[in-house]
DNA sequence: GGGCCAAACATACCATGGGTATGGCGACAG
DNA sequence: CTGTCGCCATACCCATGGTATGTTTGGCCC
């Protein structure tokens, strides 16, 4: 039987982090004040340090939050059924949709390696979004659909050419657009990557 | 004759900045007190308030200062002697090795779109290194030596690749390596845009 | 059901740090 | 020599992250 407390606890501990993730992404971190975030919760400060060890442990609860959302979208695509050409595609294309929520730009994209620190925050997007994209390119690569680039270099290039086109798509005056076009020429490189030398066993997958 | 007044008064505010250069590289934007900085300067915060009008107009004035450095070599490049696939190359080289400067990399890179807001920083970098990257990428159609992809998009996506590989490079065991791959995978993309279709004139340089 | 305990908060407070208001001092013009 | 103004120091305000402690409340055992 499941104590009612733990229900209270845990609907105020995800009003915590629904109104962090909202206010983080209208102000950023630095713009945001905890009394503020406890307040949209109706709470106070009191109860947020309960939950969350500081600042920092809320924001990371609010980046875990916005990114488990873009996980279990691409995983479905990137893991599911189809070739692999089309599981990729598929997934590039969702993956660019993901990058336009305003949450999951500013939050896990621009504030988290600034917030978290790049290394943490690597070692973060290495279970998620960016471990999806990793592993895309690895599966490309053994099934002989492009050549032999190095993968982990590519993941991480492609990775940041993604996130940072995706500002570019959101604050453009035409997202779908410029999504498009963005979606054009990816894949237009990767088609140049396919055309030549063909590839059977995957070879050279970097070090790193 | 030039005053003494403001030969103390530039030195200063160059102190200011230098100081902020090295303590924003170091322990980030927000980690950063504005006493330390005066006191690194050997003044008071009264003398930081009087250059500037708060911690923004430091961070940026430590921005151009970090940027100017890395656009001045650029520049030589891209804008230099030689045919422009060899410019747009040697910039490239040269980019990934700007950005193994742990200042350009945290303040121009990672911070500034958080600090200064991502529009502001945007309008920054195009007149910095950004645009010396658009620049390059466009004469290479322009010459005919790839194929016509849309110039703003490419250009976003490239800068965006260089921007967030350089960090792996940066934070890797054999920077000069992991470098060295991440230049060859670039290239290997540049070459396979130009083996097929000659592009005389360039068409369809994308709106944006 | 009554008392006890611990979880789940609230309240009051502190310290740091960005920002401001004001005062002093020395260089330069007249 | 004197007034003025730029350059900078001192003292202060206050917003905010963090802490220490008090208070309520649900759950459990007797």
């Amino acid at each position: 039987m499941r104590s009612r407390r733990l229900d209270y606890s845990e609907s105020t501990r995800s009003a915590l982090v629904d109104g962090a993730v909202e206010l983080f992404t209208k102000r950023g971190y630095a713009g945001t004040s905890l009394d503020e975030i406890a307040k949209r919760a109706r709470v106070t400060k009191g109860a947020l340090y309960h939950h969350f060890s500081g600042k920092q442990a809320l924001f990371e609860a609010a980046f875990e939050a916005v990114e488990s959302l873009v996980y279990d979208r691409l995983d479905k695509i990137v893991n599911g059924p189809g070739s692999p050409w089309d599981r990729a595609r598929g997934g590039l294309s969702a993956f660019i949709k993901s990058c336009l929520d305003p949450a999951y730009q500013r939050i896990a994209i621009h504030e988290a390696p600034v917030v978290m620190g790049w290394e943490r925050w690597r070692e973060a997007e290495e279970r998620c979004s960016f471990g999806l994209v990793r592993a895309a390119i690895q599966a490309l690569i053994q099934a002989g659909e492009i050549a032999a680039v190095p993968v982990d270099i590519t993941a991480r290039l492609l990775f940041g050419a993604l996130s940072s086109a995706a500002t570019e798509i959101a604050g453009s005056a035409d997202p779908k657009k410029v999504g498009a076009e963005v979606e054009g020429v990816i894949v237009q490189l990767l088609e140049r990557l396919r055309a030549t030398s063909p590839n059977p066993a995957g070879e050279e997958q970097a070090a790193s």
